[in-house]
DNA sequence: TGTACATCAGTGAACGCGCGTTCACTGATGTAC
DNA sequence: TGTACATCAGTGAACGCGCGTTCACTGATGTAC
């Protein structure tokens, strides 16, 4: 009756390898045909020894998703940590690049959060919708800081509809008080050429004669500084209105 | 023995009724979840009677993802066919539209196509690239006849890498000798910018802010388009390397 | 130090299910003569 | 016009399979006294 200490388990370890070996038959076999017998087989124990870490099978694949999303903020948040925050193209080169470097080498990571939807699954929204706003934060933060700094091209942008206006409207005063809505704007094209080309590598879906998609992308992320950032010689001095 | 002319059988239709409820069913429960069984449930027949028709489930699959390609590939095809080749940004803005229009009207075919690959099956590719090929292929078409006619912006295209030249000439020579190796690019690049767009509104990745993806298509094609060709003025004369 | 006992991670059997595919068949259709 | 026959789309039973989940259980672990 009275509140026992508990045991100290060795609970994580066996948690920590149910995610292992799942990540691995979603390589293999994709997410859709993660079963929770062929894991309990991997790992040499019976299937229902799993119910005592996660409460279903979705629960596991909420699980692998806010592992997923949370991997792919940090790596981010990571390339750029030591970057002096005045280096706006670096720091955005990077950026960019760790967003690649890390879709690539986990595709299958990528793909359970890009990818097609799973069936009949429907991801609880308020449990992993903090772990997927990380990505596109580390870039606002980015686009904001070249943005005070005055190093934001300006004659390269559309000028927004009222409709465009509102939905930034809505983000700007929801999450990102202190951010202009045309640094949002451009925040979102610029994850979106990002996106394009990163998932059509991930996916294989370039051409046959792409044979170096990291080429690629190297070249069109030149080619996005180029249009987002005001040219500036190394070591020039901050701009008047900083 | 000596050959008989076929019965005229209803053969067609029933094949047709299939494809129609498989997908039906995958844009409920997704393809890998897609069944002969249930098909056959909702067509009320039985599920040995599809084999008459296709070979098995893959088979079934491998011709969705062929009539998926082509209606892609054929909708924007149709989307430009009335459209003077010499409106080159008319022609550029329908063809993006066409793209995004065909990928929100029928989301299943599009995750088919570009959403993850299906767990264990692997398309036939003989059967598949010259479907597949289609929709780039109008794209350098339409860049192709801009450029000729001295539309295409140069100034803001970044330099080539010898390694991006390689693969650019390794496509030239062996599918589109006619068309110059920046126009493949940019037409690879422009690809990876829609597809970016519509990938993340088809797989509902945008931010929750975003209520009107089509908007930010549109402006973003917009900025696209100002990005590609050289201003004109309207019925302006061709330029003088034409 | 020793004993009684609570905990709880993992077991093994069982449930009901839907799946792809095979096989011998049947019975309507339409042809040959 | 009538009859014998070939065709072949669809049937129904059966196969072996793997799945998620439940349940009562067991037995090692570690605590209380």
């Amino acid at each position: 009756m009275s509140p026992r200490p508990k045991r100290i388990t060795p609970h994580g370890s066996l948690e920590q390898a149910i995610k292992e070996v799942a990540w691995q038959q979603i390589a293999e076999n994709g997410a859709p045909a993660l079963s929770l017998r062929a894991i309990a087989r991997e790992l040499q124990i019976t299937a229902p020894a799993i119910y005592n870490y996660f409460h279903d099978r979705d629960a596991l694949v909420t699980a692998l998703i806010v592992d997923a999303y949370t991997s792919f903020g940090e790596a981010q948040e990571q390339s750029i940590v030591d970057i002096p925050a005045a280096e706006h193209a670096l720091r955005l080169r990077t950026l960019g690049q760790a967003y690649r470097l890390w879709a690539v080498t986990y595709p299958e990571r990528y793909q359970l959060i890009f990818g097609t939807p799973i069936a009949g699954y429907s991801a609880p929204l308020e449990t992993i919708m903090p772990a997927a706003a990380r990505s596109l934060a580390n870039l606002v933060h980015v686009l904001n800081t070249a943005n005070s700094a005055g190093r934001l091209r300006r004659d390269n942008v559309p000028s927004l509809s009222t409709a465009a206006k509102a939905m930034l409207k809505a983000w700007q005063s929801s999450r990102d008080p202190d951010v202009p809505q045309h640094v949002l704007y451009l925040a979102l094209t610029i994850w979106g050429r990002v996106h394009g080309l990163v998932s059509l590598e991930v996916g294989c879906q370039y051409p046959p004669f792409i044979t170096d998609a990291g080429e690629f992308f190297r070249l069109e992320l030149e080619h996005l500084l180029q249009d987002t950032l005001l040219q500036q010689g190394i070591q020039q001095e901050p701009p008047p209105d900083f």
